[in-house]
DNA sequence: CTGTTAGCGCCTTCAC
DNA sequence: GTGAAGGCGCTAACAG
């Protein structure tokens, strides 16, 4: 470790140049009347110094931080990282640092960041959750705005944004069926996530609507390779027709893809495989690339910045859940 | 937004109380002489009223803000994540809050986001970089200690955390060898990358150790299984001989495997499949599940924490780069 | 145009 | 055992 400067204060700065650190200050501001000539000089002297205001000080006096936290339940999974960069992105333009706090679903844990960014004065806290139930809110009549984002806040006073599965699968089924494919079946992951059922009800709308039937069963199981090839072998023992499979989730898809193959049937001449998430690394690695759904993750985090932003500025918000659109990416697969 | 409860400052538990703002200070960081009746009775008052002490002022006053920078260079790849992670949680549970900055591989906006972080008077730094060379490092005579992770700094008196790739890749190609392989093949990516070059090094060492030639000449390309698909193609009809490939990262041994099934080889009878990153979505949900060397992200992140803790302590730390040692996974694909 | 004064909320002497 | 005073670094009123 080097030298170790001294943080340089205003007081430095308004010495060195000759003037009282009112005037320092002003001039470092643009604040206020200040003859050109001195704020020049104290301009040049702070810039020598390496002088940065201390932000503490500032925030203590004004009353604002110009920080956020960001709780999330889960860094880990996929869903977490996409949206974390869009906000500390947003916020970074519009100079408010980010606390990161990773609760790693323990509900105490969260609690106990919910205390520390308190304490350090954020001006709002963004919860990012990792699965799309909903969730208790962080706790009632907090003294700063709170904006969910991924995982919604059961309370409907509280604002959230999550991802339109239902839509997302709309928009797979209505591709599928604009590639003529009359034989769809769709393998998914675990029943028990809002996320599987709420594509399936997607996908039937959808079905209905282009007067088709789903082609066998919805097959649920695990979010897992394995799990989409076991699913195809028996689908095409069982279904021997299918020209198209939905899959939950672009993991899915690959052992769909791979089974498909084993079987001796051309990806997407013979079958067509559409994937869910566009988790990027499996989707463009695949061969051939999947056609997936864009879940707009980055959207979704911008989006939850913005609301928490108008919210420190005073506006209020609507409450509700809002639902950000997913989007079709045209590969290979379909 | 809900009622926006203020803040409730020292001064209201005080009053509540009926003591000064001096003994509710007392009371509350059990400091100094408290009779305990009113030390329980401030303390009473501060839970129920929900205070919590205001840290930008309490930092103001000792000097240090408990909380710490991590500036990444890309959020987005593969590997700042783990390291994140685990920085996040050491510096958690030693009540340090953690800024997370992402400069997008742009220097211009490290050096803005460097200021931000100054500004609010971090007591340390984490450099976390997306690529093993050596980078500038972040500024000279900062007021703080840098640690910097991944990616070490260039300068020699800086303290740098780096994964051991010519220590990883030893690792590997002895468990090929342990497996009774001899005919060893290397598809890898990237030649600028140095992490390709050390892990190549380190392959060449241990080969030689153990008696053995490289079977055919080092595959390099870029870091994706379409390259691993190619390359295996060629290695084979080149090679027919080959009985295991060293990948240079998971990306590529799945390519590998494709390729190898295509082929109608046996994996891992006929050829023994070894990847790099322990990449876990890759690399468990390969078939066969990949055997491969993981990088150690989450011990170096706690490492790098714990050095920048000792640094925010006073103490002065051995300058250089230190190495933390791989790991191999054993999976099924050796 | 410039400097002085008064705090932001907290903690630490030092009197009482 | 308790309270009054001072000050961390900064900015917003005022006064000169």
């Amino acid at each position: 470790m080097a030298g170790m400067a001294k943080a340089v204060t205003l007081l430095d700065v308004a010495k060195r140049a000759g003037v009282s650190v009112a005037t320092a200050s002003k001039a470092l501001n643009n604040r206020g009347d200040v003859s050109s000539a001195t704020r020049e000089r104290v301009t040049e002297v702070a810039k020598t110094l390496g002088f940065a205001p201390n932000e503490l000080a500032r925030s203590l006096l004004v009353g604002r931080s110009s920080t956020v936290g960001i709780l999330t339940s889960d860094l880990d999974g996929r869903f977490a990282l996409p949206i974390l960069i869009a906000v500390e992105d947003a916020c970074g333009t519009g100079e408010l640092s980010v606390f990161l706090c990773d609760a790693r679903g323990d509900e105490e844990s969260e609690q106990h960041h919910l205390r520390a960014l308190l304490s350090r004065r954020v001006d709002g806290i963004i919860v990012v959750g990792s699965r799309t139930e909903a969730r208790p809110p962080l706790g009632h009549n907090l003294p700063v705005p709170v904006v969910y984002a991924y995982a919604p806040s059961d309370d409907p006073n509280d604002v959230s944004l999550v991802t339109d599965n239902v839509g997302g699968a709309v928009l797979a089924v209505r591709h599928l069926v604009s590639r003529g494919r009359r034989h769809i079946a769709h393998i998914t992951g675990d029943r028990g996530y809002v996320a599987a059922n709420d594509r399936v009800l997607g996908m039937n709308q959808a079905l209905a609507d282009a007067g088709l039937p789903l082609c066998g069963d919805v097959m649920f199981s695990e979010w897992s390779e394995r799990w989409g090839r076991e699913a195809t072998a028996k689908l095409l023992s069982e279904h021997p027709e299918v020209d198209a499979v939905f899959a939950g989730s672009d993991q899915i898809a690959r052992g769909v893809v791979d089974a498909l193959h084993a079987a001796g049937r051309a990806v997407p001449e013979d079958v067509a495989v559409m994937g869910y998430d566009n988790w990027e690394v499996l989707a463009t690695n695949s061969d051939p690339a999947l056609t997936t759904i864009d879940l707009n993750l980055e959207l979704l985090g911008r989006e939850a910045a913005g609301y928490l932003l108008q919210a420190i500025d005073g506006q209020t918000l609507l409450p509700g859940v809002r639902h950000v659109p997913a989007r079709v990416i045209t590969r290979e697969s379909t």
